[in-house]
DNA sequence: GTCTTTCCATAGCGACCACTACGGAATTGA
DNA sequence: TCAATTCCGTAGTGGTCGCTATGGAAAGAC
């Protein structure tokens, strides 16, 4: 790649193009929205959008990327940064209450909603992967606090997750459903009832009754916050 | 309605065809069903569908009428019939755990899934009503119960509610992404986990926490199940 | 300038969409 | 039997779908 390309660069902004895409496909979903929709919301012509982005199919694989490394990341630091899985997924369910009913952006999940009712396979099956891979990376980082002690040994790491998971789908169904923030976040701290007792997360003094803090707890205690990356496809599940 | 009806008398049983329709919808969403789809599913020529059922948007609202009558009345059935508003819930959610992966029908709630990125604003609009008016029914059934001290005076009902209409959707996502039965049926066992201590029923021993009686104070004490269908458009929320 | 390369607008492809005009077949009441 | 009435299969309506062939305009290299 040492020269300049040759002929007439493109007239249009390629990341602006795809951002006007995310929106389109966000608000209306992978079948709804058409080609004709997507080349109004860009600004481009339809063979501007196939030399740039390839078919339908590739724009919106493309989307989906984009939107879970620069939205969906959230879920993923959340998970990352927090000392335990409940101050993790606390964290991620009051940050997807701002995210889902955000001005600027349409509301709830495009992985979540984008390809419910899909008639191309592939496309939902796409996406219903990378639900099903946050979930187990809830799972998965539920299961290390359990082997750690901050969890109750006999805790269901697999329903716990799973609990999460439905919680953040049905909050991105009610966001679109004209839900307000507020309302969202009252239901992503109630859910954090159904966890059981945390365990002192180290060294710690002990303490009994269950149902200990929500928020973000102690800044950095012990355990140095686990650099995990733990989701590779960000929020969704 | 006197004399029986003079032609010749339609060739194929209307309910018969309704049903079909109905999974057809429930399968693939109301977008993604095509006519010709549907009188492939029903096995009668489109002519014969106008006919009997009008365009496919009535057909549409007819079958959701009768799915929430037939289905979703067990969630009706459990809010009116169970002592409790959590019971009443407990009891939906597992119901919906069972109803939501059952062999014969597909998967998931046909209010919740089948109108999602819907390009009929009516058809959207419509079963977004149903699952609002499903929320505001459960947020109904809790607060009675607060006012008649089963539940504590603090309960936040709106909450509540919506934690488990989320969940509720969250579940019926999860049963079409190939959750089992047992899966979910534990999703269900832990979200009940959020709910507060439920209080003594009726007129048993006092409790502390400040605020005198404030709704009706209860005149039949442990109100026998509650004969109110209380949700008239069935589950769905 | 001239040539080469690439972009982009027009215009149109076949396929499918929801929906319906038509006419023969079937079943009635008289 | 004869109309009257209704059903339903064939075929086709205009419209939109995702996608692309063509060709002039624009911007580099020389």
């Amino acid at each position: 790649m040492a020269t300049r390309q040759r002929g007439r660069p493109r007239s249009f902004d390629r990341l602006t193009a795809l951002e006007q895409a995310t929106m389109a496909f966000w608000e209306h979903g992978y079948e709804t929205t058409s080609v004709s929709d997507l080349t109004r919301a860009m600004g481009i012509s339809a063979p501007s959008l196939y030399a740039a982005f390839g078919d339908k199919r590739t724009l919106f694989e493309e989307v989906v990327e984009t939107y879970a490394v620069s939205y969906g990341a959230y879920g993923g630091r959340a998970l990352a940064e927090e000392e335990t899985a409940r101050a993790g997924i606390g964290r991620l369910l009051s940050e997807a209450a701002e995210l889902f009913t955000e001005p600027g952006h349409p509301r709830g999940c495009l992985m979540i909603s984008a390809a419910v009712n899909c008639s191309t396979p592939e496309v939902e099956e796409s996406l219903r992967a990378r639900r099903n891979a946050n979930l187990a990376s809830f799972e998965a980082r539920i299961r290390r606090d359990v082997e750690r002690g901050a969890l109750p040994p006999d805790t269901d790491a697999a329903a716990l997750a799973r609990l999460s998971g439905a919680v953040l789908q049905g909050m991105s169904q009610q966001a679109r459903d004209g839900a307000e923030k507020e309302e969202l976040a009252a239901v992503a701290r109630l859910a954090m009832r159904a966890w059981p007792a945390e365990a002192p997360p180290a060294g710690a003094e002990a303490e009994v009754t269950g149902r200990a803090a929500t928020g973000p707890p102690s800044p950095e205690a012990p355990v140095p916050g686990a650099p995990a990356p733990e989701t590779p496809a960000g929020r969704g599940a």
